[in-house]
DNA sequence: TTATAAACAGACCGGTTGTCCTGTTTTGTC
DNA sequence: GACAAAACAGGACAACCGGTCTGTTTATAA
């Protein structure tokens, strides 16, 4: 795929924080494409276009490929994803429609789904090793308090106040990682939609405006 | 653990529905516990005090093992834990509550969260091969249709006028399916319970009674 | 009883896996 | 330039995996 400086077979040039780069990349991407016991380090040596001897160098096992990945990786997808958009909203619901109206318009754009990152090594990996499993509770924290604290801000703010941070933050990445997980088994992102309309349509404050009550949806029967 | 007839090398019994149960018990707790990479059809075969031939007989390849597994208790599962319950409950919405409840109770009672065998299968086979992706989707697909027919039960008795039946569905698949998601992580059930009180709270009935508006939580600052 | 197929036993094989090990090259430091 | 440590190359290896194969035993039906 991508071109390495692989050309001269006897001129080399280290560049640990690149290669060590190059792995991680083809390691997120194949973790989160083919899981991690169905990602074998010769496939990722072969794509990262690295050798066992480096990669030892910089990875001692598989398990330390996999904890830098989670650590490195996936915890830089939440905040990029969702902490950072939710902190940078108006409101908390607001970054948390914006997160899943993003996402759904870039799953409709590619045409696939991938999945969650964290939510797709958790399910393997979570009972597998201790170390994998607190590493990806603490993403998941991270993930829940930042959505908690930005509901908190609101309150503060004089809105959301019949509002449970904890509950409604635990709500929010429970419904998405749900969401995801159907998507990406279906193969369809339109559950999201669903999802996050459902989600509108019934949690909105509970010190908003009355919901309207027209008859919308006849298709039912 | 369990104790198996393999006592006699002179004397053998045929039961060929039995050794197929046994095969598949175990395969769906390993595939369960350690997922279906990480379960060897070797300890499969130990497990349940079954030869290569045996296991072969009935199962060519592991893949229609896990298909097998899928089908037949995969599936199985969804319609003891979930459907039945629904279909059964005074409401749709008691029922969603009943199983939550249910299910964090049972948790709390064995002190340890295993998660949601559907989605432990589906976040590692869905982009695996389409076979399994179209057997796992065909249960999150019967999932979520149970739910929403019981919505439209409902709307025939009057109530639910303003819910979308297929987006309650979701909502609710994917909210159990992400809180046994962090669940599984956390090792802690509680987040089940953090989810369908927000759930709760949030998503009544859109033509129920208005929401108490009172301060209760007054822990978030 | 006998033929016939299903049910099961158990060894075997090619390929793959993750890891280790020894050696070589590059880089930084004095 | 000398030296040490880091960075990298690449082969070796033992364990394991899933699948196949041949042969034997049990059940079934004629």
């Amino acid at each position: 795929m991508t071109a390495r400086p692989k050309v001269r077979p006897g001129k080399r040039t280290n560049d640990p924080e690149g290669l060590r780069k190059r792995v991680l990349d083809v390691a997120e991407a194949s973790f989160q494409a083919r899981g991690y016991h169905a990602s074998s380090l010769g496939d990722l040596m072969a794509a990262a276009g690295v050798t066992g001897g480096a990669l030892h160098h910089h990875f001692p096992t598989k398990k330390a490929l996999a904890l830098a990945v989670i650590e490195e990786r996936v915890a830089a997808a939440v905040e990029e994803t969702w902490i950072a958009p939710v902190k940078a909203a108006g409101t908390a619901r607001e970054g948390v429609r914006s997160v899943f109206e993003a996402v759904a318009a870039e799953l409709e754009q590619q045409g696939f789904v991938r999945g969650c990152p964290l939510n797709n090594l958790a399910h393997e990996l979570s009972l597998a090793d201790p170390d994998f499993r607190a590493a990806l509770a603490g993403v998941f924290s991270a993930w829940r308090e930042a959505i908690a604290d930005r509901i908190r801000a609101d309150q503060q703010a004089g809105r959301e106040q019949g509002t449970d941070p904890q509950r409604f933050a635990a709500l929010a990445v429970a419904t998405y990682s749900g969401a995801m997980s159907m998507a990406k088994t279906a193969q369809d992102s339109g559950v999201l939609r669903d999802c996050l309309n459902a989600l509108e349509q019934g949690t909105a404050s509970a010190g908003a405006k009355r919901r309207r009550r027209v008859l919308r949806q006849y298709k039912a029967f």
